[in-house]
DNA sequence: CGTAAAAGAAACGCTTGCGTAACGATCGCC
DNA sequence: GGCGATCGTTACGCAAGCGTTTCTTTTACG
């Protein structure tokens, strides 16, 4: 079922979470970051430094600083791939799963919010 | 008219957004650059510095840096008030009106292309 | 007046992210 | 076994953001 939106809607929805992120959560992510994060928690594993570089359309450089800065938060794990060592596989955390349901919670009670 | 989101429509709206935008947009503004953006855009005027900084919950110099970067991306602009000179209006531009109206297009899009 | 308050900007030292380039570790394959 | 390719990280110099503090201009008000 897809998802409708008006451009006042789009826009406002955006708006209203984007403000109350910032109000509430000192931590400040990127908009790589959060796409990064996303991508982790949202598609099935498992994610690679290279792999997470070609979604996104981003060098491998600016992958690894990202999971360093969320690795320090708590947010994600890297583990060395054991069948090819050269890998690095990104595991999701208990924290992350419940920062991205906070942030997901903010998105629902936003739009619910919304009177057009 | 609220709008209604599922957990998993919330994340991945939030998802296919933010990556589609990293992978289109090399201007890559912080959470709380574009959430001054879609205030000064979405809110009648007039926004002054000290206003954004109390309703963002950040300090005044956090407003003067994200005005001067997107200043420079031509995506706002500060006239002084001449009423009260102390004071600075800060004003849209055809830019960033049409960098909004870009992104809103997106949201919709994005959410349009979603199965739930 | 003249002095205190207010608004915004600038200065300071620090942290974090960037792109490019170079690097060690590991694999695949002849 | 050796050697080129692949993977992720590190190093480098640089740009941008941060919080705190200080400064300049302007207003308000006794």
């Amino acid at each position: 079922m897809p998802v409708e939106l008006t451009p006042s809607q789009a826009l406002g929805l955006w708006h209203s979470v984007t403000l109350e992120q910032v109000r509430v959560d000192s931590r400040d992510l990127t908009l790589r970051q959060m796409a990064i994060l996303l991508q982790i928690y949202l598609v099935p594993p498992p994610h690679t430094v290279r792999g997470l570089a070609a979604t996104l359309g981003v060098t491998k450089p600016v992958i690894t600083r990202a999971l360093d800065t969320m690795g320090a938060l708590g947010l994600v794990d890297r583990v060395r791939d054991e069948r090819d060592r050269r890998n690095v596989v990104i595991k999701r955390t208990v924290e992350g799963a419940l920062y991205l349901e906070k942030f997901g919670d903010l998105i629902i009670n936003q739009g619910r919010s919304m009177s057009l």
